[in-house]
RNA sequence: GGAGAGGUGGCUGAGUGGCUGAAAGCGCUCCCCUGCUAAGGGAGUAUACCUCCAACGAGGUAUCGAGGGUUCGAAUCCCUCCCUCUCCGCCA
């Protein structure tokens, strides 16, 4: 949610942002301004009014303690009549502020001046390349591997839950918790504090970094209890403060945690959903930083590096993708993706994404910080993955696999697993 | 899940219809006093929104778990929900 009164003062680069993101209708900012501009008028017409019958009131307990009577009858005459419109009024507020307000929540977050403008995919900046792709023939995909092993068992997992719900077993089930272990230890190193979360969350957190409104179909509900499976760690960490007003020494606050993370995934198909692609269940490690306005730019770049730091250790070729306007999400204001190579599949695939909020969900949340004594301020967050899991094991096991269709441990899991081959 | 108690400011805790945005204490900030130090005195110390102002600032409204109701007027009475605690049940 972007500040209304930036709006009112910035209404070309909001529209601007609009139009930057894909939407052609910018409609939305003239409609939010004026639904404003009406609710203020009557939030006043309300004040006054209440402010008038407040002091008639107050009369009325001195005249009563009196013992005059009758001189407060009048009064409470008076007071009656303005009663109902008092009542009115407060209705149509608040009729006008949910206006307002869900106006507000349909403006996406204005991208950086350093986001490209662009439209599609295609239209993403590749901002840096790291390691040579491995192109050679004879790499096969990872379900092909974890097939000959017996490492993941999608028709158990089907049976037993439905597609996309895979169990991992023996190889990869180690594999995927010498990684998690890795990535919180790295994490940890870098200063973030360890966290455990729950794995649902209410409605408030999910409108509180942005799920709902409009993306509440990612997510899996437990509608008896009113809650959401998680669809990342992003939502219950970042919401963690919310409502909250920290002081101005503990910031920055830095968590990781890892989680399972459920996503609908609809209307998903084909070679895309293939493997390990893309599961309606899956582990990630979660970074999410809480920071001062002007430090969250340093910030994004440097949870960038941590997560590409990652990469770089367990020795996978990727690159890094500036993404643009069109192609980044409501929410965010600008956004880096970590695609890793899958040498099996001679593909990227997406295995972080870090992203500046700027204020947009702590706004929406209330998590604000002590600045100094007199000013109460908005705080940025942010979120990057580090990393999401089975891609990452499916770009592992392509890339260290061997001929005779052994698979290598990476140098840096070794102390996790304790042997040469997988 | 059943029975009971309760949710007030950063914390402790008063407050059962008007003078309570809220006593008192603690904590914190600033000032004063004091050379003897686990001392004393004074002032200040919630948040959001609206209006006025070039600005410093001034004024108003709302908020005592949340939402609704009664009333001229609610922290205080009524209803619903949420949460916490105690006992019982269940349980990794």
């Amino acid at each position: 949610m972007l500040d209304i009164s930036f709006i009112r003062e910035n209404r070309e680069q909001v529209e601007k942002a609009i139009t930057n993101k894909g939407e052609k209708d910018t409609s939305v900012v003239e409609k939010v301004l004026s639904a404003d501009e009406e609710w203020r008028a009557k939030v006043h017409e309300g004040d006054l009014l209440r402010s008038e019958s407040n002091t008639k009131s107050g009369k009325i307990g001195q005249l009563m303690s009196q013992g005059k009577k009758e001189e407060a009858q009048e009064i409470i005459k008076e007071t009656s009549a303005m009663k109902e419109q008092i009542k009115e009024i407060e209705e149509e507020v608040k009729k006008l502020r949910i206006e307002r307000d869900n106006l507000l929540l349909r403006i996406p977050n204005v991208p950086h001046p350093s986001v490209p403008v662009g439209v599609t995919e295609e239209d993403n900046e590749i901002f840096k390349t790291w390691g040579t792709p491995n192109e050679s023939e004879w790499r096969k995909p990872h379900w092909e591997l974890t097939e000959r092993h017996g490492w993941v068992d999608f028709e158990r997992g089907v049976k037993v839950t439905g597609a996309g719900f895979p169990f991992y077993v023996g190889g990869v089930a180690q594999l995927q918790r010498a990684l998690i272990n890795y990535f919180i230890n790295e994490a940890a190193k870098a200063g973030y504090i360890e966290m455990q979360a729950p794995y649902f969350v209410n409605e408030d957190s999910a409108r509180g970094t942005g799920q709902i409104p409009d993306k509440e179909d990612m997510m899996y509900e437990i509608p008896r209890d009113g809650f959401f499976n998680i669809p990342t760690a992003e939502v219950p960490v970042t919401n963690y403060h919310r409502d909250e007003i920290l002081e101005n020494k503990d910031i920055p606050k830095k968590y990781v945690c890892h989680t399972p993370c459920w996503r609908r995934e609809a209307g998903s198909y084909g070679k895309d959903v293939r493997g390990l692609n893309r599961l309606h269940q899956f582990d990630k490690v979660e970074l999410v930083k809480i920071v001062r306005p002007e430090d969250s730019y340093d910030e994004l770049e440097s949870l960038r590096e941590h997560a590409e730091g990652l990469l770089e250790a367990l020795e996978l070729s990727y690159r890094t993708l500036l993404m643009c306007t069109g192609d980044m999400g409501f929410t965010q204001s600008k956004k880096y993706d970590l695609e890793v190579w899958s040498p099996g599949q001679k593909r990227w695939l997406e295995v972080s994404s870090c992203s500046n909020f700027e204020s947009f969900q702590a706004r929406r949340m209330q998590l604000r910080y002590r600045k100094d004594e007199k000013e109460i301020e908005i705080l940025h967050t942010l979120n990057g993955s580090g990393l999401a899991l089975p891609r990452v094991v499916s770009a592992l096991l392509e890339a260290y696999q061997e001929e005779n269709g052994k698979v290598r441990i990476p140098e840096v899991l070794k102390p996790f697993i304790g042997r040469e081959y997988l």
